[in-house]
DNA sequence: TGAATGTCAATGCACTTGCATCTAAATTTC
DNA sequence: GAAATTTAGATGCAAGTGCATTGACATTCA
């Protein structure tokens, strides 16, 4: 006996359209710059919070919630621009660690710069600071992990 | 004399995320159910709404957020599976507007059967109905457009 | 009216993505 | 400890995307 529940378009378009309008305007900012993707940035991300230890790919799976084909050829593009390196994985015949270089925690903060400026207008202006606070509580609920009979 | 504004990734980052989870639910719930993606839900949708005056490509690229050769080639697509008729545009020679076909209005309904029981679980459980409300509100605001000089 | 400019839509090309599959190494099972 | 299974990661191929350009018609303006 609970309350019939709200209807979930209410709230799925409005997202998806904020999403696509931010979304849109942070790469078109990057590409203006002469700079990547956000996919790029992510993974470098990733990668300078990781340090030394570097990660695994699957690890960046994970997190970037990503195909596990995406990470080997996203990985592949960033190795061949030079932002991190592969390593053999001491422990795991099969596996590799990877590592920032310093072009790619360079480029990484580069990349910061523009990524913040175009953000700010796109939120910040649009929201005071307790609606802001609410919005990422209520975004943070629908993380969490679907009920078991619907997996 | 404003107070400080808030941290838009305190914003974007779980938007990013929730916006991918559920993206990635419903893609697989097609996927399974043998039909195709959301761009191809969102193009018949805006089609039936149209009704039998159709819509123009560069109208649905507005409704659609999508650039134009993307709306040209997924209306390509669309045509060759049988979902929508091109028609010339009487009134403008270099125009055409998109018509649904029965087939076309037929996939969709099944589509959103799928996309329907595919939300449920991955908003609706995770809010109460007042939750759902205020952050449909929320995001809205994110819809506004950017200040003037940020353009 | 005729040339310049603007708008609607398609497309060639390079790059990216999705899917299925493959290899190699680790782990489990008997 | 050898065979079967699982896991990490790469890759061939088909399909989709982004960018720049083109072609066709419309509109503007001299």
């Amino acid at each position: 006996m609970t309350m019939s529940a709200p209807d979930p378009f209410a709230v799925w378009l409005p997202l998806a359209r904020a999403h696509k309008t931010i979304l849109t305007a942070v790469e078109a900012a990057l590409k203006q710059a002469g700079l990547r993707g956000l996919d790029w940035y992510d993974l470098l991300w990733e990668l300078e919070c990781a340090g030394d230890a570097g990660l695994r790919p699957y690890e960046l799976q994970e997190k970037l919630l990503l195909p596990q084909y995406g990470v080997s050829r996203l990985a592949d593009r960033l190795a061949k621009a030079g932002y991190l390196t592969r390593q053999d994985c001491s422990g795991d015949g099969r596996g590799q660690v990877l590592l920032l270089t310093p072009e790619g925690a360079r480029i990484r903060a580069q990349m910061w710069e523009v990524y913040a400026a175009a953000m700010e207008p796109a939120i910040s202006s649009n929201l005071s600071t307790g609606e802001a606070r609410r919005l990422s509580e209520l975004l943070g609920k629908l993380l969490r992990p679907a009920p078991a009979d619907k997996i």
